[in-house]
DNA sequence: AGCCTCTTCCAAAACGTTTCGGATGACATT
DNA sequence: AATGTCATCCGAAACGTTTTGGAAGAGGCT
């Protein structure tokens, strides 16, 4: 059964009443509804979602725009991310689709081509910066739109977050507290609104506390982190703790620290972020944080079918905690 | 500009004209054509896809269904699969969407819904099972489909595989070239066609040898390759080598390696498949093996496109071959 | 009876595109 | 002058839904 007309048909009714009564207004009859619903049941009738999209001129659709560097696409996050966005979308009955956009001068024309074509209801920006022409560009425009991370934009939009500016100055005081007194931080380009929030929290500690706290910057690569590392450990006093701004960054630390003969966990703390699945088992094991990616899926999904019934932005800012996961590369407290 | 009227108003033409010269028919004037395209230009004219879709009965779009396993969707794989058929379905207009389905009772219902409800013009089926009741179902109904992976599915079906029975049937006669004479297989669950075909590609290395070979199946995660590998080096007389389907299997197993105050690369090879980022930085680097995930993206997008114009799928199958990427893991030569 | 209100239903328009089946002239051919 | 052939153009229908603005009838009230 593949349209309102055939069904009218079968029950001898009009299409507007069994549009009407699978959309269950009170205009018809109880008896009527019933009978309608039970036809659409067992002819598995299912709206044309084409026709209904031009109809009432939503797409039911929201895209989320993915970071598309060739090389380093394969933050394990974005997919437990998608999944969870996917299946929030998907109970309202909404399909969620994908797009690769590079950072550049081309990133809006992505943006336009799909906002102007009217392919999508609503965006998810993910891996967010501080400065973000998307953020002013969808602003500006008015379309419905949700990051996944904060900007130093001035205008209130939609966002959920993780804090890790607090998560990194707890991180900062917890090796303070095993006695540390060099740290260093392996941060991640600080273009990027987590990074720079991040180093942020380190940098509070570490004036809170009165200690130096060294930062290197770097891509947030195991290579970035590698060369990082390297540089670090290159000092006549090399710190011994490393804060590093992601797990990939401080799985590349952890080798930059082997190849000098140095062991992590007792000769070096070192502190990742994100808790991916191969931190639990590198050597000595990752010592991480990790924010409820699932949730922030969800809560991105809800956010946007929020926007695109139009909520205010102002209301849908969230902030999660981030949960330490102390592992053997923390070390003991030293002397 | 949002509509082909308006334009076709704004130039003194009918919306038959219009539409015609934007679709590149012969039968307008080159003058008439040209004005048209300047004025589309020039007012930012995009078609309103849902009225297109409506009339020409496709979506112009695809459909990827990921496993959604909760635990462990994370293979740095599929994000790097995702963009790069992304980009290539874009080059043709269409979008990529994306959904989440549980192998078990449910999953073809998710199939249902998306093709019963005309949301896609073609699906790809990724992470395909021997046994796959979905291949069965597509092939039946008639929708067209694309695999990743094979599966022992009968009738004609299209896919892209890498061939890892050679890659490993090679790498394990690379593994007895270096002396090794008792060699593990850490094996994948054999309900995949991925890890059945990689298991007998090393049984048939062992035949060919004449040596044991000994298999153990656990979860291709750290955590299965950790307990399998356990295990394995539990026994009277545990292998010199470890061939893993998996890179996280293989970073689990290392773990267990060690614990046994074996290291790997000096007591005991290993050897992983897919050559993901933590693997090049672990204790020892990983020696992995690698199939061009871009290519294949790209491959299945053309394929899912060529489906989609009526092309048979008998002409469709494409078995790629792995490149192998030794790493201090490998370990030497032995006595 | 006349008037009102309620319940239940429906015809028709509209969303914006593609496409079928001509219509209109200009020009060449007989 | 009649006919045929092209090159250009266009009106109108169709895709399947949602929604507006009633219509028809039943029953209650004065």
């Amino acid at each position: 059964m593949s349209s309102l007309r055939e069904l009218a048909q079968m029950l001898g009714l009009s299409i507007t009443t069994v549009s009407r009564a699978l959309d269950g207004y009170g205009d018809v009859a109880v008896a009527t509804r019933e009978r309608v619903l039970a036809a659409a049941e067992t002819t598995g009738y299912r709206p044309n979602s084409a026709a209904r999209r031009l109809r009432r001129g939503l797409t039911e659709i929201v895209t989320m725009v993915l970071p598309a560097e060739p090389g380093h696409f394969n933050e394990p996050l974005y997919i437990e991310l998608l999944r969870s966005t996917g299946e929030r979308l998907a109970q309202q009955g909404y399909d969620l689709t994908l797009i690769a956009a590079l950072p550049g001068p081309d990133e809006l024309k992505t943006y336009r081509r799909l906002i102007e074509g009217r392919r999508t209801d609503a965006i998810i920006v993910v891996r967010t910066r501080r400065e973000d022409a998307r953020l002013r560009y969808l602003t500006d425009i008015g379309f419905p739109f949700v990051a996944m991370g904060r900007s130093d934009f001035a205008e209130p939009y939609a966002y959920v977050d993780g804090d890790g500016e607090a998560a990194f100055h707890d991180a900062a005081l917890r090796l303070t507290g095993l006695g540390h007194r060099r740290i260093g931080h392996l941060a991640a380009p600080s273009a990027f609104t987590f990074a720079h929030l991040r180093r942020s929290g380190f940098a509070r500690a570490m004036r809170d506390t009165g200690l130096p706290g060294e930062i290197i910057e770097d891509s947030a690569t195991e290579a970035g982190g590698y060369r990082a590392a390297g540089v670090m450990l290159a000092q006549a006093q090399p710190p011994s703790a490393l804060l590093c701004a992601t797990d990939s960054m401080a799985l590349g630390a952890m080798r930059a620290v082997r190849e000098r003969g140095l062991v992590a966990g007792r000769d070096i703390a070192i502190i990742g972020h994100d808790n991916i699945p191969a931190a639990a088992f590198s050597d000595p094991a990752l010592a991480t944080m990790e924010l409820p990616i699932a949730a922030t899926g969800r809560r991105l999904a809800e956010m946007a079918l929020a926007r695109i019934g139009g909520a205010d932005p102002r209301d849908m800012t969230e902030i999660n905690p981030v949960e330490f996961i102390p592992r053997a590369s923390l070390g003991e407290a030293r002397g």
